[in-house]
DNA sequence: GGGCCTACCGACCACTTGGTCGGAAATAAA
DNA sequence: TTTATTTCCGACCAAGTGGTCGGTAGGCCC
């Protein structure tokens, strides 16, 4: 019980801090004595926790990514309320907090999707994964906003859910060249116009 | 004159073979052997005509990145009829020939500059142009669009502009994981209804 | 104390990378 | 034909990569 606990323990630290280096220098870009390094461990530490460098990385995605994911992105949308309004909230404080450097889990998906497109299908299939829950979530909010009276009937669920993840990806993959304060703010205005249009005609 | 015309036209050669190798694999994960293997070329004939690996990339950038962003994302959109058909004409296009797997220069520039984003400023400032190129000319056209009423005078013409980049490249980055036509629908259909927000209310 | 197993060390290997360099075809000039 | 110059060849190098492996420190059980 203390052993596995104790290796689970390091097993976390490598991935804690193997997410944070993948993220900042991506994949292919980070060695594994880099990890090392900045752990203060050894090569047969880590080969004793993992398999390879893929098993690492595919490890860190379904213990952290998955979660991480969950709680910033898709559980703060649910809720009662106005789901459109939720869904505002929540994107304009991930972008918020990107501007301070730290972990955007919004745009860490789209960041390794970029660039494990072409090169790794099987890591390639566990990021789809993330993707597409989010995709399931908004649209599930969208319906349910319809019957409570919140979204027009008429729009289509699927496509507005496309359309809103995509604009946020690429509004955050915009925001690194810089100017992400107005950057943010010009892209929650426009949002707020669209939302604006796929509101019940009654509540807008 | 003849030497430098042979020369131009194998630098050309490698230049171009080298983008289609960097946008397929990326720079980092694209060897120097890889192109000249491509080109049945040697390492002398590379280094006899480029100075480093990133001075090739950046003529890459300089000689057709620029002239394909040009007349493939800028120039299509210009003209006196309605920007916002213009507009939408030209992504709807761009987004098409992505389906079959052709170059997408649109595309190409937020896929490079996710891969140079805090690795390589000197390219990342390339980038940054280009990218403020499409800004500038989608803002002046909105502009224009003003003028000749087709758009809304209300509207933030630097917003939109920015908003519709990230919407796009957003959407392109969806694509790489399969679905690419479903998305392209749904996407225009979603631009589509943002479009009819922009219009001057007699032409909508 | 003796044995054992988990967790970790670090030298080592095969391979790839960007880049160098002396030289050899090919072409043009004399 | 000789000479010069442009263009290209390919062996080579140092640095780094992911991964292997023999070894060892330290806690735990008998």
């Amino acid at each position: 019980m203390d052993k596995t606990l104790k290796r689970m323990a390091t097993m976390h630290r490598m991935q804690v801090t193997g997410l944070e280096l993948f993220y900042q220098n991506g994949y292919y870009n980070t060695s594994i004595d880099d990890i090392l390094k900045a752990l203060g461990l050894s090569k047969g530490a880590f080969y004793y926790h993992f398999d390879s460098k893929e098993d690492f990385f595919i490890s860190i995605v379904q213990n952290l990514v998955v979660q991480k994911f969950y709680s910033h992105m898709i559980e703060p949308i649910e809720g009662q309320e106005d789901p459109l309004n939720n869904i505002l909230n929540t994107f304009e404080n991930s972008l918020a907090t990107a501007e301070h450097n730290t972990l955007d889990h919004g745009f860490m998906l789209s960041n390794f999707m970029t660039e494990f497109n072409g090169k790794n299908p099987v890591i390639m299939k566990y990021l789809k994964d993330i993707y597409q829950i989010w995709e399931v979530n908004l649209v599930s909010l969208l319906q349910k906003g319809k019957s409570d009276g919140y979204v027009a009937r008429h729009i289509d669920s699927e496509g507005v859910a496309s359309y809103l993840i995509a604009s946020y990806i690429g509004i955050r993959t915009l925001m690194v060249e810089g100017n992400s304060r107005t950057l943010r703010y010009q892209y929650i205005q426009q949002l707020r116009q669209y939302f604006k249009m796929l509101a019940q005609k009654e509540m807008a």
